[in-house]
DNA sequence: ATCTTTATTGTTATAAAGACAATAATAAGT
DNA sequence: ACTTATTATTGTCTTTATAACAATAAAGAT
């Protein structure tokens, strides 16, 4: 018997509720699907589907069978969809799903490159801070500071996030130079609102966990203008050190050195990870990209 | 093309690494296998096998390819296995991994009641806070703190699992009763070894987490001996409800009311969980455990 | 260079699935 | 309550796919 067939019959015929129905997708008569689940049942010993006439419904057992059987068809779909597609060149569209700030700063600059490298992949970005589902063929990659969601998506670190306080150095002039943490709660505050709020700055004083954080000046989601605001002196910011490169190198910020360390998470092995499904890394476009990324950018 | 068989073959071909000793195993002659790995090779289109007449290996397709395929094997395997022995009845040797104190408090005593129910089930039951691998067929159920360890895990909440400061009334009678959390410093602590060490006592102050630990008086990851000398009288406990409810109603501790609340984790929703791969609720005795226990237990 | 092992190919035999018509069962409509 | 229309199943024949077995070709070992 020929269980794959049998599995595709069955699945189809609950999917419609109908015999027929699921014969006319196949192209093949109605008793052919009869007689595949027939089989099927036989080998289980048990039997999938309730019929009537009028409909036909799954049994309890029939019920959770389906599902993990359609769960299982997809899995080899995809497996033989990414052999196939294996040789071919790359290309077709590639959608990639990133955080704002990475995207802007990072991602976008070098994917100019990656496309004159790979002009027939047809570039589909969005930029986002909430997280998207990886799963189903929506996302072919992704670039989040988060883990790995699931066992089917793999997850490589391509750098640090840690966030670093910085501010300008006229702001220094006029308000000082904090030392240790505690001091910055008489300075002023920007910072980011994450999906979660705005992020504290966190502190390990005294063998626990303060928070540190100055009088909120300004809030935003949008790094850039955050940057801008920290340049003109107006507060001191937490930004990921990736972020604010540029502003370091031209001297309109400097990085604050406190002691002890502030952070804006408990645990400060924070990164940025690439994520793709397993199963895809066949597909020459996400093989591309994801080759191309991690040379480009993991360190 | 039966792909089933061609996958079977495939498989068994990559494993084995000749076309001659997997025909053996299907007792069918090694053109067979040829023939439909060749199939195989044609409808996906790319070749997955390197041959020579010594040895066969896997292309680098191939070797993605297989991996797949052998878990997607395995999981129809499963599938199909549970489903054929749905009808028959619960028995077996079934595999209970617990935490020790959930185990000894409350499982043990139920299993008793369960054994009667369904004499034909050889229980088979480990208890251990360190987290046993759920995978493979090591453990049909198990119970733990924390949460589903992946997506093919099913985690069913059995009961809250929130800490409670409780005291001997003689201790209290001796020591005073703190109403303020920051008091808990003046008193004496009697600390679950956890494997990550003894849980500090933590209470939310000024905006801000604070240990709030007693000195420690004793440590010790047995619940029941740290049960009795809390009784005793030696010392302030935290500990899960279930855990002493016991001791609350025989009057030998009582739940100690602070403000603010102290708890041992930063976030107060922990819970115990029951956990079970879902393919494997279809069998028999894993349903009859599942259906038991949540009956019994969840609330 | 020869030998041995092993995958492949050609051909025939066998088993499995499809096609099509006929039948039985059941719910809806009158 | 009876008829009708729909639908799954069963019987039989045809087609297709796989197995069997012998023969051939390729590649490493002696």
């Amino acid at each position: 018997m020929d269980q794959f067939r049998a599995l595709r019959y069955f699945s189809k015929v609950a999917e419609t509720g109908s015999f027929t129905k699921a014969a006319g997708v196949f192209g093949v008569p109605p008793s052919s699907l009869s007689r595949r689940v027939a089989d099927l049942e036989n080998s289980l010993g048990a039997t999938l589907l309730k019929r009537s006439t009028r409909e036909v419904k799954l049994t309890e057992v029939g019920q959770r069978y389906y599902t993990q059987v359609l769960d299982i068809l997809n899995q080899l779909e995809q497996s033989n969809e990414a052999v196939r597609s294996y040789q071919a060149k790359p290309m077709g569209h590639l959608h990639i799903s990133s955080m704002v700030g990475f995207g802007e700063r990072i991602l976008l600059p070098l994917l100019d490159e990656f496309s004159q490298l790979y002009p027939e992949i047809v570039l589909d970005v969005s930029l986002s801070d909430e997280l998207s589902a990886l799963s189903r063929d929506d996302v072919d990659l992704a670039i989040r500071g988060g883990y790995a969601p699931n066992e089917r998506v793999l997850a490589i670190k391509l750098m640090g996030n840690q966030f670093i306080p910085v501010a300008a150095p006229s702001y220094l002039a006029e308000m000082g130079k904090p030392v240790h943490a505690i001091e910055l709660k008489q300075h002023k505050g920007l910072y980011f609102r994450t999906p979660n709020g705005p992020t504290p700055w966190l502190s390990y004083i005294n063998a626990q966990w303060q928070d540190v954080s100055a009088p909120q000046v300004a809030v935003s989601n949008n790094g850039n203008w955050l940057g801008d605001m920290a340049a003109k002196g107006k507060g001191i910011l937490m930004v990921p050190r990736w972020a604010t490169a540029h502003h370091l190198e031209s001297g309109k910020l400097v990085e604050l050195v406190l002691e002890p360390q502030v952070q804006i998470n408990q645990n400060n092995d924070m990164a940025v990870y690439l994520l793709y499904q397993k199963q895809r890394y066949l597909v020459p476009k996400v093989k591309a990209a994801v080759d191309f990324l991690v040379a480009r950018v993991k360190r």
